[in-house]
DNA sequence: GATCGCAAAAGTGCATACAATTAGCAGCGC
DNA sequence: GCGCTGCTAATTGTATGCACTTTTGCGATC
């Protein structure tokens, strides 16, 4: 293979890998992100780091002040309820659309999945959050619309560091017990229940969290980053 | 006055003149925008401009390839259809979260707002797209929540960019009537009313839509951008 | 007259350099 | 001990330079 695509843009390599690692709780709300140090540990200069947490911030992951360290956002709680009526809504969609639309090859892969997440090894918090979360990603990627599948993405994202801030210590079990139900309504093709089960999986995540108090420590940011760094 | 403020980010600066400038089809889908004419034009470096075309490309606005020139997004019809299934559902939270907060000085503040829609000039295209446009943010900050007003105003944005794609030439009176009606209801405090003539509103808009073919004409960059330059 | 090839021009991709700002810390006075 | 002051290191903000890619212009060729 020829020497010439850079792979796609490392802009979006970065901001993947800085997704998952705040999405998997290797970073936590308020570490910083200084531009030199990120450009380091992916190997770019500041420029495209400087980039990527432009992208980050406007994804609301990020909190950027002008002339100091950027960290990863701290979302208020207003902002994680606020984040989580939005993520509700928008999910709803999706199981509307997919209720009508969704085939046996989807279901089954849905279904597959959720097997993947409860052979996890439930001592690892981050392999389950990543997969939960992947689940609704997953999803909203079968409606056959970019733009939906964005939206959810990023607001789902967005959820996963408001529990990182609040949650209390993420817990699979009800998650893939929820996730069954919804994949059972979406195969009967029961529109109205699949909505239902989506919306109260959703607003079961919420009442399960919004407890912990957040927490502060300093950590290498380097040595964090490390596994996130694609080869 | 201090010296030392750069007015708020010279970057957002740049994203906020040229979404204005592609609601108010100054700038048309498809048409080129070179980073340094950009760069020209706000009086910046290819470096600042740049990073402004790649929010506005996060945002869907803009269309980036390697090593081309960035263009304004040309969305597909389903891409039209699908921002604004989103954009009902978003605004119906929206309408949902009003019709029990809202205060009589909104109200005023919103019947101020069509006031001014209906003596905008209607032959200027441009003043009665953006007054429209400009009365569902300001709905959607009424509400108090900043995450929420974010996603309405992204997605407001896209739809105008898709309606300027495959919009018939813009008709200010009915979109005035029915705001109207939306403000009625949310004064009522009438939460199932004012959700419902949301809906039906953009529904509206996208059904008086969708029927133009899209046009494709050479024009001059920094004459259009001239106006949107803040002083 | 149309087509192909190729070199110049235009444009992007990225790193680096330098100025400006902030953060940390030692020293000083109280 | 505590807070203020000024210095230095760290970090960001922006422009510029260079390599590489794409586009364009133009002449040769058929």
């Amino acid at each position: 293979m020829k020497p010439k695509k850079n792979v796609v843009d490392r802009v979006a390599q970065i901001c993947s890998a800085l997704r998952r690692a705040i999405i998997e709780r290797a970073l936590s709300p308020g570490d910083k992100l200084p531009e030199d140090q990120l450009g380091l540990s992916f190997g770019v200069s500041r420029t495209i780091a400087r980039q990527a947490l432009g992208q980050l911030a406007a994804e609301g992951l990020v909190n950027l002040r002008r002339n100091r360290i950027a960290v990863v956002a701290t979302p208020t709680v207003e902002e994680a309820r606020d984040t989580f009526e939005i993520r509700i809504a928008l999910e709803a969609v999706v199981a509307n659309c997919l209720a009508l639309t969704i085939t046996p090859e989807q279901i089954a892969e849905l279904r597959r999945h959720i097997a993947d997440q409860g052979a996890a090894d439930p001592a690892s918090q981050s392999a389950s959050i990543r997969l939960a979360t992947d689940f609704h990603v997953l999803l909203a990627g079968m409606t056959g619309r970019p733009i939906l599948e964005r939206y959810v993405t990023e607001v789902a994202y967005r959820s996963g560091l408001a529990l990182s801030a609040y949650g209390r210590p993420h817990s699979n079990d009800c998650a893939i017990e929820e996730h069954c139900q919804i994949v059972d309504a979406l195969e009967e093709g029961d529109v109205a229940a699949a909505a239902a089960a989506m919306t109260s999986h959703l607003s079961a995540v919420v009442d399960r969290a919004m407890i912990r108090p957040p927490q502060r420590t300093e950590r290498d940011l380097s040595a964090i980053l490390a596994p996130f760094i694609a080869g």
